[in-house]
DNA sequence: AGCATCGTATTAGTGTGTCG
DNA sequence: CGACACACTAATACGATGCT
């Protein structure tokens, strides 16, 4: 199955909103749109082609389609078919991913109090499957009453409502996963490098805990954080250290050695890596700041 | 198709020394 | 405390392969 991820920020602007019972023998008309439009079906089934692929939009299903992709209804509605449809616009960038692809737990850095931008990051959204409508309808029928009586104190509760849809599409989407074995030891080789970070690592003691070759366990941790197994103490050792330079009055060399790293010149330069500062620096900037 | 390992080339991490 | 250079070591990437 494909998702499509949308980079954010720019966050996807919501346009419109519309729910519409279609009678048999409805066929929706053939056009190109140059935005994203949600259709999700709640009785009936929707026939729709998109360049190529023909898609039965089926009760309990929703299909999104995709801005510049030209998109036709290729068979009438057999019965009434109800159906609501979004229609929002990204203005970033974006593309299509195959879902297996996806890492759900890569870890993404936290802004800073020196960030000239906001980090970037994604959101996924399945193309086309099946979702729980009793999640999605009350806030579908929140915008639509909000729409319907639009004005300037209510505008901005459609787009955090666009918001929260497009949250639970992509909820649905996480647990519509299998968990696999790649995926359970990912789990096991975190739970395992946060109970070790502090003593110096070695991937022949982490092989004899696992009783697996190391290629295999970083293959596993790599496929769903998108770090290998240094690079994740290393993400949990800074973290620490950071809390350590904020909070406490430990000397540079007694912070390293708290988080397992015996040497504090390399410690430093592992850390300015990190978070673009000195610990000296950062320990200055924080301790300085709100 | 996914799991698991192996060999090996490449890359990144690490220790040490020196200097400001 | 922090920056930098250098050399060595360990970790990682990746194709190939076998297994279920």
């Amino acid at each position: 199955m494909n998702c499509i991820e949308l980079i954010l920020p720019p966050l996807p602007q919501f346009i419109t909103i519309g729910h519409d019972i279609w009678k048999p023998g409805n066929v929706h008309n053939s056009r190109t749109f140059h935005i994203y439009d949600l259709l999700l079906v709640v009785k009936g089934t929707l026939y729709m082609t998109e360049r190529d692929q023909a898609y039965s939009v089926g009760p309990g299903q929703f299909l999104v389609l995709e801005p510049g992709m030209a998109h036709f209804g290729h068979k009438a509605c057999e019965e009434d078919t109800e159906i609501y449809w979004v229609h929002f616009t990204h203005p970033g960038v974006s593309r299509t991913r195959p879902l297996k692809e996806l890492e759900w737990n890569r870890i993404l850095q936290q802004g800073t109090d020196v960030d000239p931008a906001p980090r970037e990051h994604s959101m996924f959204i399945p193309k086309y499957m099946n979702c729980d409508v009793s999640e999605l309808i009350p806030v579908l029928q929140s915008m639509l009453q909000i729409q319907s009586l639009l004005n300037v104190g209510n505008a901005i509760q459609l787009h955090v409502y666009l918001m929260e849809f497009l949250s639970r599409l992509q909820k649905g989407l996480q647990r519509s996963l299998k968990i696999t074995p790649s995926m359970k030891l990912s789990n096991r080789i975190k739970e395992y490098l946060a109970g070790h970070y502090t003593v110096p690592f070695q991937v022949q003691t982490m092989e004899q805990a696992f009783h697996f070759h190391i290629d295999y366990l970083t293959r596993c941790l790599k496929k769903h954080t998108g770090l290998t197994p240094l690079q994740y103490l290393h993400y949990l050792r800074m973290e620490e250290a950071k809390l350590l330079l904020v909070h406490s009055e430990l000397k540079i060399s007694a912070i390293a050695m708290e988080i397992g790293m015996e040497n504090d010149n390399y410690f430093i330069r592992l850390f300015k890596k990190h978070t673009g500062f000195t610990p000296g620096e950062y320990r200055k900037r924080r301790q300085g700041s709100v």
